[in-house]
DNA sequence: GAACGCCGTCGAAGCGCTTCGACGGGTGAA
DNA sequence: TTCACCCGTCGAAGCGCTTCGACGGCGTTC
């Protein structure tokens, strides 16, 4: 390891005026300047690693707590932490990965041992028990989903409430009167993940607005809970001609199970999904969806948190409005 | 952030020992340790960040390296990221994780800064261009894939070419006499990724010694790459019985593809896989398959590499055993 | 032409931790 | 009873880096 002396001696300065000149926090002559950085070049140093954290100053590194609950979709969640990771080397910073129970351990880790700077928290419960540790304040912190009370937090996420509405909104404009909603997967309510239940509310509050009857039906992954929610709506709401998919890998076994009960998309039933860009387009009848923008999601996260760490204010809470995007899975009632 | 000299004052001792007291480098009295446990419980004190790297010694976090490229299968990326991260933690270490073009230039920044003690490499290609890098010895790594030349390398994989073999082995037992091999998108083989190839390499030489008429066809992914290829080897090889598939997100639309083609599985064509069990398992048949066993590779990795830090000696390449295990895809030709 | 001030650089201190050498007191051996 | 030794603890030094205060030399200013 190259370290900040080699470069001082091979400049034939101080080590202090390397510091100062890699720093640029004092004013430092152009002729010295360049001679550090032609010694800097020559022998590949790097500043960082044990002295700076020593020194008081920041680690440069950003934890990322990613749960990794059952429930969710995995490539959303990839997705998003790789969008962190390449928003964090623009700006100098690398990503500490923390899972599972390390969800709270780790975040507890982290900030009393500096391994990081701050920490970008994903998969929020509307209570979460992470939420004490993260107001203490003793670790800055950018959260992806917006818990009950986010006072003295900061939050990003897509509207998912309005996300909702949307859905609702299109298919009434439509002429639909009967709607439902297949959402993500029961554990996911019961934990009362932020997204998933204010996906809910909007779908509600929507439908009810426009006074559509409405249903909501959590549900399980996979082609047999597909086929069985399927038969379940026909039973249960013979009237239906609108459906919102919240459940990413769903929606693909759900078409094809309204195939075998011989519906046809969008003819007999408009179908509207809340999920990535790729997958509704993918989809083997391409789906009218609001995009779920994970990486955008990573990048504003990482803004925040630099600012933040700047020093700078940052608002509370930032909500991406929701974003339809047509495709063959919506059609007019009784087209 | 409490830190040692709080710990040492508090238990009434000197800071070194308190850290010998922790470190158990130096013997301690029964006493003195006993106070300094609780003044570090008290306190919440945890050793590390600055003053550790400083004072030389291990920075206690593990880099992983997964480059993320187009063609890779995404659940099975980030489950051995989990797994990586829980083994991690099992040895106290934490994970920095490192993607794209990071690949080689997140591995020099991690070796120069001596950000990270040690680092794991995903996707590892024949000829890898981090591989000059990490052989020459600045920074301990474990590769999950072997390359062409392992030499002064540690590499750990499932045995792909075996895998490959066995796929053909299990055919040929079935009495299968025309077997193809499906293989994965054609960018991977390009890039020549190293458990690709040495899948084909299986494949192709238990074929011949079993005089089998085989051939391999790379495919992309997707409903119409699946039919495509399904029709393509109907064409030219009518008198295919056997399919062996390396390609996680195909299984499912190429068992529908082959239905539409009105060739039933397992009774007019047995199906094969390399693929993560959850994966065949979930398949619309289930699908015989040999196993991708990502997260005993993950826990496998982080072992070699601990063991390289304690500086023991560990053998150049691990490669774990196939294990095929029997589902609804196959069966005896002409049952 | 002398005093002032500023620019560019340096030395030293200090961050939190580990580790080496030393030291004091108790114990066992002679 | 004395000496030697060892156990348990401490102080100091040092890891690589940043930062503060200081200092020397130059250009200004009256």
């Amino acid at each position: 390891m190259v370290k900040i002396t080699d470069v001082a001696r091979r400049a034939g300065v101080s080590p202090s005026t390397v510091s100062y000149a890699l720093s640029g926090k004092r004013p430092i002559s152009d002729a010295t300047r360049r001679r550090v950085q032609a010694a800097v070049r020559e022998l590949g140093y790097r500043a960082g690693g044990g002295g700076r954290g020593a020194a008081g100053r920041r680690s440069q590194v950003l934890a990322l707590a990613v749960p990794m609950r059952s429930g969710v979709h995995v490539p959303v969640v990839t997705q998003f932490a790789v969008s962190v990771v390449a928003a964090a080397r623009a700006h100098d910073h690398d990503v500490l990965l923390l899972t599972q129970g390390e969800g709270e351990e780790g975040i507890g880790r982290v900030a009393d041992t500096g391994l990081a700077d701050a920490v970008i928290v994903m998969d929020v419960q509307l209570q979460d028990t992470r939420l004490p540790l993260l107001r203490s304040g003793s670790l800055p912190s950018v959260l992806i989903g917006v818990p009950a009370e986010p006072d003295g937090l900061t939050c990003v996420d897509l509207d998912f409430r309005a996300a909702g509405e949307l859905c609702v909104d299109h298919l009434a404009r439509l002429g639909h009167r009967v709607v439902a909603l297949v959402g993500s997967p029961p554990e996911v309510y019961v934990r009362r993940t932020a997204f998933a239940r204010r996906l809910v509310e909007g779908f509600t509050s929507a439908a009810d607005r426009h006074r559509l009857t409405s249903a909501v039906y959590p549900c399980g992954t996979g082609r047999d809970a597909a086929r069985a929610i399927a038969e379940r709506l026909v039973r249960e709401l013979p009237a239906l001609t609108g459906v919102v998919v919240h459940n990413e890998p769903l929606i693909d076994p759900l078409i094809e199970a309204f195939g075998h009960l011989g519906l046809r998309i969008p003819g007999d039933l408009s179908l509207t999904a809340v999920c990535p860009a790729s997958v509704a387009a993918s989809a083997r009848v391409p789906v009218t969806s609001v995009a779920v923008p994970s990486a955008e999601l990573g990048t504003r996260a990482v803004h925040l948190l630099v600012r933040k760490l700047a020093g700078a204010a940052v608002p509370q809470s930032t909500l991406l409005p929701p974003r339809l995007t047509e495709r063959a899975s919506t059609a007019p009632r009784g087209a």
